[in-house]
DNA sequence: CGTCACATTGATGCCTCTCAAAGCTTGTGG
DNA sequence: CCACAAGCTTTGAGAGGCATCAATGTGACG
């Protein structure tokens, strides 16, 4: 029934958000715009304009609340899509801000909106890249919830790595240590406490989990 | 463009994704389903049945690695959906266990992915919820991430309350504390301090957030 | 009235953050 | 080709904060 529609996002590629192919335009051309350190993107309650995709660089959402306390709410990796929840809103609940100089690929909501409500297929592929977010964030969530900095590195590889248990880095340890909610000290303290327990193996740019011995 | 079938969800009800209405059935007389505690509701590899919402109890969603590590993927909540992604993949790729005596109400795939084939605007509705979640799914995650139980707990009620900077208790204090990642202990003791700094004010069944003079 | 779960407070210890410093790699410019 | 800068990597010392264990109070419910 489902037929060749259906997309299978594979077991991998629940953590790699950033690393997803670039993946579908949804039926319309995009267009790229340059954001400078510090600049606003869109702001809370302006008429929404558009669904994101941030090529490179990093992007933060806010949200101004009753009380006047700024709430960070997000941080964009790259090649995450955002702000798709204004496709079915009026208005933007959040700001967006670049933290670095970034570039962004900006889909316009009408054309996108009317490209989903006249190709089924199109909104069917949209929906799954959202359910397989929610996967992923669900799990980043998960691993963020442990307290324990070996467990919460352990977790992760397990999460993430190959058969045979190879994780290989993207980018630097300092950004992992970033992803899973450690301070790169204490990553680099883990990993090298890990290795010594004969838990893990160091390869270069990479890190192999040992299976455990019962 | 978009009319009538725009759904804004508005702004409250980004962490409150258990505290959503029956909402849609997308088409589909989902059958209801027990659980006892302890119980396998599907099991990673299996042939994908259908999308759930858990009525009430605890599920657990885990995941067995290649390194024979199993990793807890998700926890349920009341009135959430899960298995969504299983509508876009042959089979599970986790296993679903219930970890108290649970409800559950089963949305059969075949009948609801004809549905929301048939009918676009009933997967519109279908992917905007899936946006929402994704939006809640984010800010915890940005709420959890925070140190400080005293931050995460003013950032969690300035994210949840009203214009008057009031935060209407759900259920317990112990669950509010597990939803943001805290000891019970731990949240009491907050609570205390806050109240004594003068920038919360503790009610029946509610919390106040001051406005913090500058 | 007894049980059970939530609410609250106390004491202790461990773990991670923080600050600090040094080695190492990479790239740039003179 | 060398020197310098910048960023990542690594290790050290110290402290603060939250988890943990423990005990008591309190309210609901049968």
């Amino acid at each position: 029934m489902s037929g060749n529609l259906v997309t299978d996002p594979g077991r991998a590629t629940e953590l790699a958000e950033a690393e997803q192919p670039p993946s579908e335009s949804f039926g319309v051309t995009p267009s790229q715009r340059h954001l400078s350190a510090g600049q606003l993107l869109f702001r809370e309650g302006a008429a929404s304009a558009g669904v994101y995709r941030l090529q490179t660089g990093r992007v933060r959402l806010f949200r101004s609340t009753p009380t006047g306390i700024q709430v960070a709410m997000h941080t964009v990796r790259r090649g995450e899509l955002f702000a798709e929840a204004s496709l079915f809103s009026a208005r933007y609940h959040c700001d967006a801000v670049a933290l670095e100089p970034s570039e962004v690929l900006v889909y316009p909501k009408r054309p996108l909106v009317q490209s989903l409500r006249e190709h089924p297929e199109r909104l069917w592929i949209f929906t799954a890249e959202l359910a397989r977010r929610v996967q992923g964030l669900r799990s980043r969530a998960e691993i963020k919830q442990i307290r324990s900095a070996s467990e919460r590195v352990l977790q992760f590889l397990a999460l993430v790595c190959d058969a045979s248990g190879v994780w290989r880095q993207e980018g630097t340890l300092k950004q992992l240590a970033d992803d899973i909610g450690l301070t790169h000290e204490a990553l680099y303290r883990t990993l090298a406490r890990l290795e010594h327990e004969g838990r893990i193996v160091r390869l270069e740019g990479a890190l192999r989990l040992r299976r455990q011995l019962p």
